[in-house]
Parts: structure tokens; C-alpha cells; sequence
DNA sequence: TTAAAATAGGACATAAATGTCCCATTTTAA
DNA sequence: TTAAAATGGGACATTTATGTCCTATTTTAA
């Protein structure tokens, strides 16, 4: 809390009039990923073409909002891992799901392993690119390679 | 330390007494997950056949002592991330060498990305199983399914 | 059997983070 | 201009984890 006042150029005691407790601002934090989040489902256009560029897209927009997401959900135990992030995001499953009906998902993947994998995946990127070990679009070119390949059910 | 010495069925002195700070404790845990892993890696023979293959040996004996990796390496700071566990390891990076020179393992995907991306998917499908939402073995096999489209340099 | 070593079970001081209060000062808005 | 609201800057108690120390008891080994 001291850290997230200094970095607000504030004072501890100011933020806990706007947060009076470490939940109340991780909360706040949380909700605005979600939205920042949602609004990345709106613009990688999920319905359009085949369910696993729709899913490569959407992967995308979500690697522009990595800092917040990382910053609200970044610090789970591992119990909360699994069914954290997209928990309520029922899209990513259906989407999943027509990706394995239209071809373009391997169908031996399931949801919650594409789910978990995707963010795995992406926030692996990321820390390579926060880790001056890639810029960010090498980091993204590397992941979305990756993943296509990875979620691909043509035969090699 | 209290909850480790409660789990080894001691108390919090003796367990003091063998490790004197937290951080001798992390050590000798670090330092027996190394052995582990160095003795997966005589067990994956690395040298034998395509390095892309050997690779995907050498994930699934890893995943074998996958609870004591991420006992010792599980609790990094974002800084110590991708300097991590494979740190001193240059035989992973040797056989992504080679797995680019003999054509099992796509060239676009350098060394860095392949190591943090193993450990990264590794991490995801062990958290599957420890979430029972898969067993092991169902786990292992998305991981390493994943994991060889991701490696391989076949057109697709 | 006996001396040495290890253990259990505490007490104690220290440090860091959190949440609560309070009040003087500054900023905002009526 | 003036009252209300927000801020800065503390003090304070509480909690949790850590490391140190001590002693009685138990275990081990000579």
C-alpha cells in the first residue's frame, strides 16, 4: 500500500480513504481488467471468420491490456490459478467450442486447457518483453506463432 | 517455517537448527530440485535420435518431479522469472541447437522462448491435474500434444 | 550405563504491513 | 469570500513472520 501511494504520488492514508481495505483496491483493480478485457473481446470481432483466427485475434488485443491484467491478477495462490481470470467469461468457451466444430481448433484440446494455456502463454511473452529479452512485437509474433501452431488440428 | 515444521512433524527450532534462515532452507530445496532435474535429463537421453523428440522426452520426466520444482522455483519474483530455473542450464539450450540444426524443431522459435515457454505450459498442466480438473496422465499428454505442434517445423 | 547430541516447547525481540485516528493545511466549489 | 472536502503527515495498535535464545526431555551412540 505504502508502494501504490508512492507511485500515486500520494499518501498511504489517502488511498485507503479511496480503498479503505487491500481488497477493496485489488477489487477495483480486478473490475477495471475485466472491462479492459471485455472490451477486447468487442474489437477482436468473435464472431467473424474462423473461431481460431477469432481466438488469435482476440489473443492480441488482450497482450495491449497485459500490464493491467498481470497487475490485478498476477498475484493468485494456486488454488485460485485455474479458475481465475476468464472464470466468468463464458465466450472464450463457446468460442473454443465453435472453433472445434468449424475446424479451425484441434479437438483434442478442451476449453479449460486452451484457456489456461493462452494465459500462460501470453503472459510468458510478455515477461520476455518486460525482461528487455524481446520487444514487445517480437514477444507477440513469438506467442501468436506459437499458439496457432499449438491450437492448429491439421496434420503435420 | 512454522507450516513446513508442522509438515515434517517438528517443531519451528529444529527446523531452524538445520536451516538457520528461510533462505538456507530455499537453497538446499533449489539445490535437490537441480539434482532432480539434472537426473531427469540422463534419464531423457538427450543425445539419442531428434532433438525435438528428446526435448519432449525430457518435459515428460520433468513434469515426474514437477511437485518438488515448483516447491523450490514456484514463489519468484517477476525480476527472477526468466533468469530462472534452466539459469545454469545450457544443455536445453544446446538441444533447441540442435533440434534447429536437424529440422525437429522450428527455427523461428529461439532458445529463450522454448525453455520459458516448457516451463510456462509444464506449470499449466500440472496446475490441470493439482486442480483435479484432469488426471496426470491426461495432463502430461495435453502438455506434451501442445507442446510438439508448438516445436515442430512442419508446414501445416 | 552414561555422556553427547538432538528435540520439543517455549519466551523474547525485531521487522514489516495493515488498518484506524487525528489534525493542520491545502484545494475545491458554492 | 467562505464553508466543505480532500490531502499530507503523522501516531498508534495489531498482526504475522522471522530469527535468537534457553531449558527440560528424549534419543543416540560410545
Amino acid at each position: 500500500m505504502a508502494d501504490i501511494a508512492e507511485a500515486a504520488e500520494t499518501v498511504r492514508s489517502t488511498v485507503h480513504r479511496y480503498f479503505p481495505e487491500r481488497a477493496d483496491l485489488i477489487a477495483a483493480l480486478r473490475a477495471y481488467a475485466d472491462q479492459q478485457m471485455a472490451e477486447a473481446g468487442a474489437r477482436a470481432r468473435l464472431e467473424e471468420g474462423p473461431a481460431g483466427a477469432a481466438l488469435l485475434r482476440l489473443c492480441a488485443e488482450y497482450f495491449e491490456s497485459a500490464d493491467l491484467v498481470w497487475a490485478a491478477y498476477g498475484n493468485l495462490t494456486q488454488d485460485q490459478e485455474v479458475a481465475s481470470i476468464g472464470a466468468s467469461d463464458t465466450s472464450l468457451r463457446s468460442l473454443v467450442e465453435r472453433g472445434h466444430a468449424d475446424g479451425s481448433i484441434d479437438p483434442a484440446l478442451p476449453p479449460l486447457w486452451i484457456e489456461q494455456a493462452l494465459w500462460s502463454l501470453l503472459y510468458t511473452a510478455w515477461l520476455l518483453a518486460a525482461a528487455r529479452q524481446a520487444s514487445k512485437h517480437e514477444a507477440l509474433g513469438l506467442f501468436l506463432h506459437s499458439f496457432e501452431r499449438m491450437l492448429s488440428s491439421r496434420d503435420m
